[in-house]
DNA sequence: AGACAGTTTATAATGATTCTAAACTAGTGT
DNA sequence: ACACTAGTTTAGAATCATTATAAACTGTCT
């Protein structure tokens, strides 16, 4: 397993222990091609169906509240009973499947730019999120 | 309180009762010039506050989970530690101010039209919604 | 190896929301 | 006016996601 060198260090540079729990967590969120969107129970259940040794819940939440405090994932809030992680931490849109429940990435050019002309004294903006809906047909 | 028989025949219309505790919440809510944005905690606060009979909280909730569903009010998600409702339910776009951990109305002009380049196929849109988070500067 | 801070874990606590079921009430019919 | 009924309110219990606790464990440093 060579890549896991690359998450050990990751972890070391950001002070987190490269503990097992962490590093198979890493290798399951962050050793894939494309965006990995997730929510804490997904997560856990992928997890858990692995027959490797098991995590705890609470290290699962310690762990993903660790790498979003470090910025590796971000969070994304959709509807009230689940919050959303996101292994893309750029700046990015999305629309999210309200059949499926399921976030889809949306490219820049997808979107076109965004400009608000509104400014509020004394404030910065911080980030522009747009969320499209989408629902089957008929 | 001769407003009181507007907010009677709109429960009356949607089926809903219009009792005493109702028809506190409707002034509160409904009889108001500008967008109101708040969370139950909040709506509870202001309710207790009022000196005339106290609504228990459940009925807040019963309330104002019955006000989303016939459509007079919407559920805004912003962080995940707090759940905001809208009076306005027009598609409209919001500020979040990040300090005030406040919401603000957002007019069409103020952002422009977005266009979404993007075809799920199958799949319709239901809403477009911008979020734009703000903060204090320095 | 030994020391120690950081981490994991089972379990408990928390807190927001929903559920329950008994008491209350608005609307309807007589 | 009175009674009937379905809808509503309410206090308190239940639920469930998340966080806290504290004891056991482990990665790192010397
Ligand atoms: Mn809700
Ligand atoms: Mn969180
Ligand atoms: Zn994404
Ligand atoms: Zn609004």
């Amino acid at each position: 397993m060579s890549n896991n060198s690359i998450f050990i260090k990751k972890l070391r540079s950001s002070g987190l222990r490269p503990t097992k729990q962490r590093i198979k967590i890493c290798k399951l969120l962050f050793d894939r091609k494309n965006t990995f969107h997730f929510t804490i129970n997904y997560l856990n259940n992928i997890l858990k169906n692995k027959h490797s040794e098991k995590i705890s819940l609470a290290t699962v939440y310690n762990t993903v509240n660790a790498f979003k405090k470090k910025g590796y994932l971000k969070e994304i809030l959709i509807s009230s009973d689940k919050s959303y992680y996101d292994t893309n931490i750029s700046k990015h849109h999305h629309f999210y499947d309200e059949n499926k429940r399921e976030l889809i990435d949306l490219d820049d050019k997808d979107v076109g730019k965004i400009n608000i002309k509104k400014v509020l004294p004394g404030k910065k903006i911080n980030s522009i999120e747009v969320l499209v809906k989408v629902a089957n047909n008929n």
